[in-house]
DNA sequence: TCTGGGGTCCTAGGACCC
DNA sequence: TCTGGGGTCCTAGGACCC
């Protein structure tokens, strides 16, 4: 059996801990640049605020609804989500931390008669020791957990299709047949986790709309007329585990560093700055976890929304001679792809940098990837030594006074524009000594 | 005027091997 | 004029997730 805690509207619920006049009000919280709505709180979904709806295009809401619009606090969020897991794991043995406001927990060894009142435990105890609102679906597949979170939590805010004594805890293994296959009869099946837009569309033509019309089909169509990725799904859905708990992931397979301009960016040299800081900091993310990269992708284009602009877009990939975690080296190569890609005259609002081909660093299995060069010799033994104090070094001051405190040379040569806009962000109460909450006894 | 960021997995097709 | 069969590895692109 697996459990999945989710928290509610989670970005919404992590401001409203320690703003609490927000309760009860219309709150979204905003995308980088205070671009679009990425989080709604029940009040605001009411409005009819849609997820990722253009900031510019709701702001009115503010003045006519009440609405509070803030820029995103992810130091806030991060580690009020540490605390929301540290307490979700209490439900079982083991956890799977599956995003910042959710987590899978495997219960074996927990005996099926007590797992109802056991998941309402933990649900009120993250509310109570964390702020949080929550909601715990159970099933005997992962994806019937996903499937079980989803009606709690649309039983908690509507009356229709689900009971209300299914709202905030869910459990599908508590269930008869009959039961489930009201469910089943009743939810769409684009609702399904794994089962998106595209795919959603193609099964509602073929006349399958519920998850009962899903399971009613055969699993060699299924694989064959869509994927074995759906077929799992189908499975899973049945109640025939595919899917483990993965309670130690790997280190990351691709470290990206990407943002949106707050304006437009024109000149070779502003450009040059956003892509060396990208780099940086994706180098930075890629020391953390003890790799190195074996390819630099950089990418930069125009905005697909403004009309009138020349439209533009290309990406450049470029393979490394031997893998490195050296920042120098990876700008180094980043800022040659720059040269290649960039164009006068282009409005670019958006542009990345991508590490892909990620291998350990201490890997002892396998000898790393040499240079087969005639004229250098290869980097002596104190070379890189030196090379990785000095990288160590830029991380404890990233670390420690922030990042940008050193900056390689081209991070400085343009009055930067780039730099995103976010006018409205809350303190970071949980993680920051001054910004720590005052109460007045 | 103003529209996010960071991941995973699978598959088809090309390059290359013997 | 006529030109095999069976593999692996890599990459780009598409689908999905939060």
């Amino acid at each position: 059996m697996f459990a999945l805690v989710d928290g509610n509207n989670f970005y919404c619920s992590c401001e409203r801990v320690f703003q609490p006049r927000l309760q009860g009000r219309p709150l979204v919280v905003l995308s980088n640049n205070d671009g679009c709505a990425i989080a709604r709180s029940e009040e605001a979904k009411a409005l009819g605020i849609a997820m990722g709806a253009p900031y510019f295009q709701i702001k009115h809401l503010e003045k006519t609804a009440g609405l509070t619009a803030l820029s995103t606090n992810f130091t806030l969020y991060g580690d009020m989500s540490n605390r929301m897991m540290e307490v979700a794991a209490l439900l079982g043995p083991e956890q799977e931390i599956y995003s910042i406001d959710e987590c899978f927990i495997g219960l074996h060894g927990i005996a099926a008669d007590t797992l109802t009142a056991r998941a309402w435990r933990t649900h009120r105890q993250i509310a109570q020791w964390t702020g949080i609102p929550n909601c715990i679906g159970i099933g005997p597949t992962k994806t019937l957990a996903k499937l079980a979170n989803h009606i709690a939590k649309t039983a908690d805010r509507k009356p229709k299709p689900y009971p209300h004594i299914l709202a905030k805890v869910c459990n599908f293994a508590a269930m008869n047949e009959q039961q489930k296959a009201y469910l089943f009869a009743k939810t769409a099946i684009g609702d399904v986790w794994g089962i998106g837009r595209r795919i959603a569309r193609q099964l509602q033509t073929e006349g399958v709309c519920s998850i009962a019309d899903f399971l009613q089909l055969n699993a060699a169509t299924v694989r064959k007329r869509w994927s074995v990725v759906l077929e799992t799904t189908w499975h899973e859905l049945h109640g025939q585990p595919c899917l483990q708990l993965d309670n130690q992931p790997g280190p990351k397979q691709q470290i990206a560093f990407t943002r949106s301009f707050g304006q437009p960016v024109t000149s070779q040299a502003e450009l040059a700055s956003a892509i060396t800081t990208f780099a940086t900091r994706a180098a930075h993310k890629l020391r953390q976890q003890h790799s190195q990269t074996s390819q630099v992708v950089v990418f930069a284009r125009t905005s697909p929304f403004r009309q009138g602009d020349t439209p533009y877009a290309r990406t450049i990939v470029t393979p490394l001679l031997s893998p490195t975690n050296d920042t120098r080296a990876i700008v180094g190569a980043a800022l040659v792809a720059l040269q290649q890609l960039y164009r006068p005259h282009i409005r670019y609002c958006k542009a990345g940098v991508l590490l892909l081909g990620l291998t350990e660093r201490y890997a002892s299995q396998s000898a790393p990837q040499m240079e087969l060069e005639w004229e250098a010799p290869l980097e002596s033994t104190s070379q890189k030594a030196r090379q990785q104090r000095l990288m160590t070094a830029l991380d404890a001051m990233a670390n420690r006074f922030g990042h940008g405190t050193v900056v390689l040379g081209p991070q400085l040569s343009a009055n930067q524009q780039w730099p995103m806009r976010q006018a409205r962000q809350s303190p970071c109460y949980t993680t920051r000594l001054s910004d720590i909450p005052l109460a007045i006894m």
